[in-house]
DNA sequence: GCCAACGTTGGC
DNA sequence: GCCAACGTTGGC
């Protein structure tokens, strides 16, 4: 079992849209980078745990955690016409982009991007590094670990 | 709104 | 296959 951080900003979807959810589920379609989709894909297994993370927003930061409860599987919206993210060359029998169904495990107090970089510990996490924008990436078990403790430190 | 970083596109 | 141009992301 693995651990993620996925990336959504809180005016488009953000933690409250998803605890709105009846069932706490939702899915995580729109993802239109390849190496996102990968993880998505080829790696995400049900179980897998990840941090909700909110990004392009006045407190960017980590806001709760979720569990992958629906392996990979296509995208309705690519071959949605009338949908921005249409992918005309994707077709049925090959589909090109994919997503999982997550649930809500729970909310947690926001802990901020600022906070995080404080932590040295979490120097090498993926989400701190110059550049990245990636909106799915892997989390080392030692950097979950680690975030859990600055979540509930009893 | 700015700008750095990165991915994608398209001409050659 | 190279690479310049362009678009997007996302923190500040």
């Amino acid at each position: 079992m693995r651990y993620w951080l996925m990336k959504s900003e809180p005016d488009v979807y953000g933690i409250e849209h998803l605890a709105k959810e009846p069932t706490k589920t939702t899915a995580w379609w729109g993802v239109r980078n390849y190496q996102a989709r990968n993880f998505m894909r080829d790696d995400m297994a049900v179980g897998d745990l990840a941090f909700f993370y909110h990004s392009s927003c006045p407190e960017p930061g980590i806001a709760g955690i979720v569990k992958v409860v629906k392996r990979a599987y296509p995208d309705a919206t690519q071959f949605d016409r009338a949908s921005k993210y249409h992918d005309e060359k994707a077709t049925l029998e090959a589909p090109r982009w994919f997503n999982v169904d997550v649930k809500l495990v729970k909310r947690t107090p926001l802990l901020p991007l600022a906070e995080l970089r404080a932590h040295p510990e979490l120097a090498d996490l993926r989400i701190l590094q110059r550049g990245n924008r990636l909106s799915i990436t892997p989390v080392e078990p030692g950097h979950w670990q680690f975030v859990m403790q600055l979540l509930d430190p009893h």
